[in-house]
RNA sequence: GGGGUUAUAGCUCAGUUGGUUAGAGCGUCACGUUGACAUCGUGAAGGUCGAUGGUUCGAGCCCAUUUAACCCCACCA
């Protein structure tokens, strides 16, 4: 091994371990029967995507687990893979085509088909090459992809048993659809934006009484596709009305007039325009009156003409309209404009017969396409579905009995709402990069078949002239599968017997809707089991001023810059710090700088101890100083806390207090306490703190490795009688025989005591390299100890020599002096004395004292503090009243000396 | 309309089941080349924990009310 260098450059550095790891199959899990398994499905990233800092956040918490785990002994798997994300893949090749000149059409299906493997050949391991530069440990060979052969044939499965059981159907309902991406979208893909429009007061005549029906609406242009106008029936001012129509304007079309609940007597006017083919609401209201759709947008969004109305009246004529299909309308002079063109053109020629009242503002939520932000528009079209009540029942039950549990607990009840409110899922996509559907239509007898294999005839009547459904799955329904499609079902692999169902789904909190709800329900009606027992949800990484990464903020940071530039255990580790699960964090350079310098000090401590022990000994614990008591007691307490937050998965905990640990206890304490031995004659005390800094370093690189595994692979490679790799070696072990809390005690009088000092000599301005002798008066239990600690004074805090004293008045010089919980400390410092202000300190710290007395003495005062309180507490309190009144006599004392002087 | 999150030092955030003296990083100030580290060290300044009331011997933490910012869900024309 080449010398360690001064700092920690991770350039080039990971690559090269990762490939080793990699290339000894260092990731790959393996079955070990009798053992529990610890399993994480990985989220499968779109083939389309980059790695962005959400990504790296949650493959930072997901590595972290795993290594965790892997590192206790549990056979560990993670298993990755990617998402061929139907509408963000196709929308983004269309686009590539679109340059070229080509569209999906002259390509033809078979053609677009071959383009989109191409593309996803090309792009699908660019996000699989950028977690490797995470540091991802998973095990690649197991990769899947969602539409491989074996996931694909998972799909297949899934839907025809639903099919047969009927909890998936065809039919023509509401659904939403996108005119852009020329498609149909779940509720759950759709996102409100609020828009700036207007409410149009649009006026209809009644064809009865000739009266004006006031009605308003924020979507004047589907009046054309209007079939009723809606009052309450407890509505007084239009009870006459009842069973009257009024004249659809510009088409002169009488429509009747209902009595519906639909109508709110208390919004508006209480009347209320129905398109049943245009609004998911009038849909209802149509179901209920039997009131006929009529269809005035073509799927791409403009107003229906001639021809669309032919194709439409051939449909029908033909016997092949399905069951409550609308009827199409000619809009003649509107035909062929966007929406919003046919908006303005109708509210002008309504104008023009004065029927529009007034024109109001409004802002108002408007739906959009959660890929494109298009505004999404509602169609009656003819889709497939999934029944989503009887799924949803038991995947309910599963987390409110706890079968599955949200980490933090909050999110469960953002799942339990959303489940006990479902609608049914439409799941076919208009698109055809995707699972396509596996259902047949018969030409001759207008059969639907759905089958696991491709018929060459129809079973019903024999004839070969069937045709495949046209449309795909929605991307999340093969997504919905991935924890147990991965490990091979529906074939029982052992993989499936073995690590299903999983442990841990991470994932962020704007997914579970799309995704974990539907793993879970999808686990449970498949699999007869949860699909993982835990479900870690984190938050998003937002930008330096908090706001969303986004494209067209322009503010998104590239992780792959940051690794290049400070390392991945750099990133990873800022994304860990300080962060607490479900809750959203900031991205800052500085924080990743920070992280960088703690690796940095990592690397440094290691070097540092490499340069002082150079063979692996044993430690022999009658050999031990209370120094190397004390760092072995602090370590046992961090292996403690740092295991429990990561069972817990709260690795912002464990990051924190590992940061603390390597730090504020092992850099700034420990090792400075070692140096007097290291560099000591005395050769045994050398080779047990040798053996007790090489212990704690190697056990804090296996704490730390799961968050910085770089790193910690690296220096582990330098450590004396190190063997293969880090990442494979085990979890530190609590050791009882390490705890020992008497010596914890003593040091932590002993740091008291070199702050003091430091502090004094700060506040007095002695310079730094001047030494200064120190003269102690130590209280009952104190005096070994503390002259014990003689060298970490000097070397710590500046002593020349230490001199024990067994009474004040034997101090007889100009001195600064305070008082500690080991004893009264004196610092001769001569003419750098100014009595009067050392008065004066001395006061101040004596009225800090007399606060703390009367708070304590207060407490114990209280009856009701000393016997309801843990007596262990009451009894801390009267120690500490104890000592603090010791060290006032102490302090007084000193403050008469002075003003003796 | 329903649900949720956040509010703690100048900034970014921790603070586990209530325990009295609220922490860290960055920033600020003073000092510093003690052979691991200036990507460092030592010391200091800086907070009535959003507000009010309550429960309790004891509240940053629990309860109620309230203010502000943000998010999610929901068919309001």
């Amino acid at each position: 091994m080449p010398e360690m260098e001064k700092t920690f450059n991770p350039q080039g550095i990971e690559a090269e371990i990762y490939k080793e790891w990699e290339e000894a199959g260092a990731f790959i899990a393996h079955r070990e029967e009798g053992k529990k398994p610890f399993t994480i499905v990985m989220p499968p990233p779109n083939i389309t995507g980059q790695l962005h800092m959400g990504h790296a956040m949650d493959c930072t918490l997901q590595d972290a687990a795993i290594r965790y785990h892997r590192m206790k002994g549990d056979p560990t798997l993670w298993l990755p893979g990617t998402d061929h994300a139907a509408i963000a893949t196709e929308v983004k090749i269309v686009d590539q085509m679109r340059k070229e000149g080509l569209t999906k059409e002259s390509l033809g299906r078979e053609g677009f088909l071959k383009r989109a493997w191409a593309w996803k050949e090309q792009y699908g391991n660019r996000i699989t090459m950028q977690q490797r530069r995470m540091g991802a440990s998973c095990d690649w060979s197991r990769e899947r992809f969602t539409m491989d052969e074996g996931c694909s044939k998972a799909v297949r499965e899934v839907f025809c048993r639903l099919y047969e059981k009927g909890l998936i159907y065809q039919g023509s309902r509401m659904v939403n659809w996108c005119p852009c991406c020329g498609t149909s979208l779940s509720d759950a893909e759709v996102e409100y934006e609020e828009k700036e429009g207007s409410f149009w007061h649009l006026l209809y005549p009644v064809k009865e009484t000739g009266e004006m029906l006031e009605l308003a609406t924020t979507r004047p242009e589907t009046m054309l596709g209007d079939t009723a106008v809606a009052i309450n029936e407890a509505d007084e001012r239009y009870a006459h009305l009842h069973g009257c129509h009024v004249i659809l304007p510009l088409l002169d079309k009488e429509i009747p007039i209902v009595c519906d609940e639909h109508a709110d007597m208390t919004k508006g006017t209480g009347v209320v325009k129905i398109t049943p083919a245009h609004d998911p609401n009038d849909y209802e209201v149509g179901q209920r009156h039997s009131l006929p759709a009529v269809r005035v947008f073509t799927p791409d969004g403009r107003m229906t003409g001639a021809a669309d109305k032919a194709e439409n009246d051939e449909l029908f004529a033909s016997g092949k309209a399905a069951v409550g299909e609308p009827r199409v309308l000619d809009c003649g002079k509107y035909a062929g404009m966007t929406a919003l063109d046919a908006r303005k053109e109708i509210v002008k020629d309504l104008q023009a017969l004065g029927l529009v009242k007034a024109i109001e503002p409004l802002t108002h939520e408007v739906g959009t396409c959660y890929r494109c932000h298009t505004v999404v528009e509602p169609m009656i079209s003819r889709q497939w579905f999934v029944k989503m009540a009887p799924l949803a029942k038991p995947a309910i039950e599963v987390v409110k009995n706890g079968g599955t549990e949200f980490v933090p607990e909050r999110f469960t009840k953002t799942y339990l709402n959303w489940m006990e409110n479902i609608r049914d899922w439409c799941i076919s996509r208009h698109l055809w990069w995707g699972h396509r559907i596996p259902a047949w239509y018969c030409d001759d007898c207008g059969q639907t078949i759905v089958a696991r294999e491709d018929p060459a005839v129809c079973p019903h009547c024999g004839s070969k002239a069937i045709h495949q459904d046209e449309d795909v799955l929605d991307t999340w329904f093969s997504s919905a599968l991935w924890p147990f499609s991965t490990l091979g079902w529906p074939e029982q692999t052992e993989d499936l017997k073995y690590f299903y169902p999983t442990d841990m789904l991470v994932t962020g909190y704007d997914i579970i809707f799309f995704w974990v709800a539907r793993m879970i329900f999808s686990g449970i009606e498949q699999t007869g089991e949860t699909p993982f027992k835990t479900v870690l949800i984190h938050g998003l990484v937002r930008d330096e001023l908090g706001r969303k990464m986004s494209k067209s903020l322009g503010n998104g940071v590239d992780p792959l810059e940051i690794i290049d530039t400070y390392g991945a255990d750099a990133l990873r580790f800022s994304l860990l710090m300080g962060v607490s699960p479900g809750n959203d964090t900031r991205y800052s350079r500085d924080k990743v700088e920070s992280a960088r310098n703690f690796a940095n000090k990592v690397w440094n401590a290691s070097r540092f101890v490499l340069m002082n022990v150079t063979e692996r000994q044993t430690i022999d614990p009658a050999k031990l100083t209370p120094a190397d008591k004390w760092i072995l007691t602090r370590f046992q307490d961090a292996v403690r806390d740092i295991s429990a937050h990561n069972e817990e998965g709260d690795f912002g905990l464990s990051a924190t207090r590992i940061y603390d640990f390597a730090w504020s206890e092992f850099c700034d304490w420990y090792i400075e306490l070692a140096k007097p031995w290291l560099l000591g004659e005395d050769a045994e005390a050398k080779a047990n703190v040798q053996a007790v800094l090489l212990y704690v370093l190697e056990g804090l690189l296996k704490l730390l490795h799961p968050f910085m595994p770089f790193l910690t692979e690296q220096v582990y490679k330098y450590l004396p009688g190190s063997e293969g790799f880090l990442m494979l070696k085990p979890w530190p072990a609590v050791c009882e025989a390490y705890d020992f809390p008497a010596e914890e005690t003593q040091m932590a009088g002993v740091m008291e005591v070199i702050r003091t000092i430091r502090n004094l000599r700060s506040e007095m301005n002695v310079a730094a390299g001047k030494r200064t002798r120190i003269m102690f008066l130590p209280k009952a239990g104190w005096d070994e100890t503390l002259a014990h600690a003689e060298p970490y004074f000097k070397r710590l805090a500046g002593a020349s020599e230490v001199s024990m004293l067994t009474d004040a008045a034997e101090v007889t010089e100009k001195t600064v002096s305070a008082v500690t919980a080991t004893g009264t400390l004196y610092i001769p410092l001569g003419d750098l004395v100014d009595i009067d202000k050392e008065i004066a300190r001395l006061g101040k710290e004596r009225d800090q004292l007399l606060k703390d007395i009367a708070r304590a003495t207060g407490m114990l005062n209280n009856p009701g503090f000393v016997a309801k309180a843990p007596a262990a507490l009451v009894e801390q309190e009267r120690g500490r009243l104890e000592a603090n009144k010791e060290k006032l006599t102490a302090l007084e004392q000193r403050i008469a000396e002075l003003k003796d002087m």
